[in-house]
RNA sequence: GCCGGCGUGGCUCAAUGGAAGAGCGGCGCACUCGUAAUGCGCAGGUUGUGGGUUCGAUUCCCACCGCCGGCUCCA
């Protein structure tokens, strides 16, 4: 009971009274403004003309100790919305009054009490201060009064609280692990992946390891696609103005764009989307409800302008490859086709071990469908199609209204990494705007022009923010088929590197990835260094070894393997490789 | 973009309004070694950039750039 995660909302947001108690004590001039539980934690926003300081948080958490030991009885009260007014007016906090009045249709709003500490609050809390136990400040930022850009800046503390101190400690132990894990600091240490102040922030640039581990995710999924029926394509990185008006880009994606190029006194945009250049293929020539449907992936590289202040390492750039695809289709071909790419999904999340997702259905905000195109005929009928598809696929989903994009509805899969983050994964949106722009249409059967359908799907979403994921699901421990590095040849003496190196080409040839260590160095050392660099398997070579021509193996995650047969361990290696284990 | 913080050799981090230091890494030499660090030596920094204050700035002030934590936004 007292680990529910009800109990555990309780107890934060009661906690989080308590710290906005606390700098109500320590600085009388703060006004409050919000402070909900939230997953893991809590935070309050503040208004106070100084910027709180760290030292602020232990005066401010040594604060909320001696309320807790006070024990104040936490009491609600409902009072009337005119009463509620009233007391808030007169206490200055404008941004509980602000609340209230936007509250018009209720008469009766609640207000807990703790001591001299008074919040308009719906409750529930825990009985009295003393409740408490367990908590710790975590951090100041910034936040907007009421989540918009267009409102007063605030001051927000983060905090988070827990029933015993054993779940307060493992919870930070376990961000001290996520900060551990964190690809910006895994992509430096294991030689993936670098940004340049000189080269302009948000644009990656993948080392020869981090390129290996590319190649091999795209040479998987453009085979997995040729299987499945997808075409591949190429488009360039820049058009003309004029393409980017008809597809509207230009009216309504502006803003993320970068500046026109001028080429012989024409604009051309940098893309920041595939879309337009595959319909232009798809114009080409009359295409008969027989070639339908069409599937066609590409690797494409975009360019988005993202605000400074929301780059992250390889997670969000400003230059990134999508795993793109465009299928273009008949109406009655759209069930099957999204389940197709539902199983292409699972397929694509289950070969790089994420095992949990979640399927979220994003349809219109009901209250706004002026702010979409396309009728309410061909949204029931998408919408249905999604629906049938993941009944068919046996898919479990949340219905996300408001989320579509103007242009069609969408399922946008959440998956869940190693730690039990989530992340948006693959999306497959329908569109209902670029067919009609671009007037794209086939012959049907009673040779009349139709309007296919156009879904838009990534998988994996983009290289750059799919690998960053996948650094830290595997925590840069790579499975075998993913490693940079697969083997790595440990010589015990340099007498030995003549016979490793001959060693390394019997598994060049098996299509191993290997290298020799062959630097003047003890073997612990050598191993050492294999290990933080987190290669699979290391074969030491020494007299024995050559004498019986078999092979000592130590795997980074297992140990020492003791000896074996050459070809038992490539076996072993291609087992591994061919499981994606 | 906004709020706050930060910016010292490749990395992690010291130090000070008055000669910039350590560990790791790199290079050299010796050691030829058996499952997570061999020893010794050497090199490497105009303290993010540009201004200002000062006899003197890496330290104080301003601007810019970049990074970090958030907000808003997003593949």
């Amino acid at each position: 009971m007292v680990n529910s995660e009800e109990s555990k909302e309780i107890l934060r947001h009661s906690t989080a009274h308590v710290m906005a108690q606390a700098v109500k004590r320590l600085f009388p001039e703060v006004k409050v403004a919000i402070g909900p539980a939230i997953e893991n934690g809590f935070y309050y926003d503040f208004d106070k003309p100084e910027p709180f300081t760290q030292q602020d948080l232990g005066l401010i958490e040594k604060e909320m100790k001696k309320i807790i030991k006070e024990d104040l009885p936490i009491d609600g009260k409902e009072v009337s919305r005119e009463e509620a007014l009233k007391f808030f007016r007169e206490s200055d906090e404008i941004y509980k009054v602000e609340l209230i009045e936007d509250m018009p249709d209720v008469d009766k709003v609640t207000l807990y009490s703790q001591g001299e500490f008074v919040d308009l609050c719906r409750g529930p809390h825990v009985e009295s201060t003393g409740k408490l136990k367990e908590f710790k400040l975590l951090s100041i930022a910034g936040a907007y009064w009421r989540g918009s850009e267009k409102n007063k800046m605030l001051q927000r503390i983060y905090g988070t609280a827990f029933p015993t101190r054993k779940q307060l400690d493992d919870y930070i132990e376990m961000l001290e692990e996520t900060e551990k894990r964190d690809h910006r600091r895994l992509g430096k240490e294991l030689d993936i992946f670098s940004l340049h102040e000189e080269g302009g922030p948000g644009l990656v640039y993948w080392h020869p390891k981090g390129g290996i581990i590319r190649k091999i995710i795209e040479d998987f999924w453009r085979d997995e696609h040729l299987k499945r029926g997808y075409d591949l394509v190429f488009s360039p990185h820049i058009a003309k103005r004029d393409l980017w008006e008809i597809s509207g880009h230009w009216d309504w994606y502006r803003d993320d764009m970068y500046s026109p190029i001028d080429i012989d006194g024409i604009e051309y945009l940098l893309k920041p989307m595939n879309c337009p250049f595959h319909i232009l293929m798809y114009k080409t020539k009359t295409r008969s409800y027989r070639d339908l449907p069409l599937r066609w992936a590409e690797l494409g590289t975009v360019y988005r302008y993202e605000r400074s202040g929301v780059l992250h390492g390889m997670l969000r750039v400003r230059g990134f490859t999508q795993d793109d695809a465009h299928l273009f289709m008949r109406p009655d071909q759209l069930e099957d086709e999204i389940i197709s790419v539902i199983d292409l999904v699972k397929f694509m999340m289950e070969s790089f071990n994420y095992k949990e997702y979640d399927f979220e259905l994003s349809i219109r905000d009901p209250k706004n469908k002026d702010q979409y195109v396309g009728s309410d005929d061909v949204w029931d009928m998408a919408e249905a199609s999604l629906i049938s598809a993941m009944k068919k696929a046996d898919i479990p989903f949340k219905r996300m209204e408001g989320e579509a994009k103007f242009y069609g509805p969408a399922i946008d899969v959440q998956i869940k990494d190693a730690l039990g983050r989530g992340w948006q994964g693959p999306t497959i949106q329908v569109d209902f705007n670029l067919p009609e722009r671009f007037d794209i249409n086939y012959i049907g059967e009673d040779n009349a022009p139709h309007r296919p359908v156009m879904i838009h799907r990534t998988v994996l979403g983009s290289m750059e923010r799919f690998v960053a994921g996948l650094i830290e699901h595997y925590n840069g421990a790579f499975p075998v088929w993913l490693s940079p590095v697969q083997v790595r040849i440990i010589p015990v003496a340099d007498r030995h590197i003549d016979y490793a190196k001959g060693l390394e080409g019997t598994f060049r040839h098996e299509n191993i990835r290997i290298e020799t260590d062959a630097r003047p160095e003890k073997v612990g050392y050598k191993i050492r260094e294999a290990q933080l660099e987190k290669v699979p398997y290391m074969i030491i070579i020494g007299d024995k070894e050559i004498d019986s021509g078999k092979v000592s193996v130590r795997s980074r995650s297992e140990g020492d393997l003791g000896v074996l047969e050459l070809p038992e361990f490539i076996t072993r290696i291609g087992h591994e490789i061919q499981k994606k284990i």
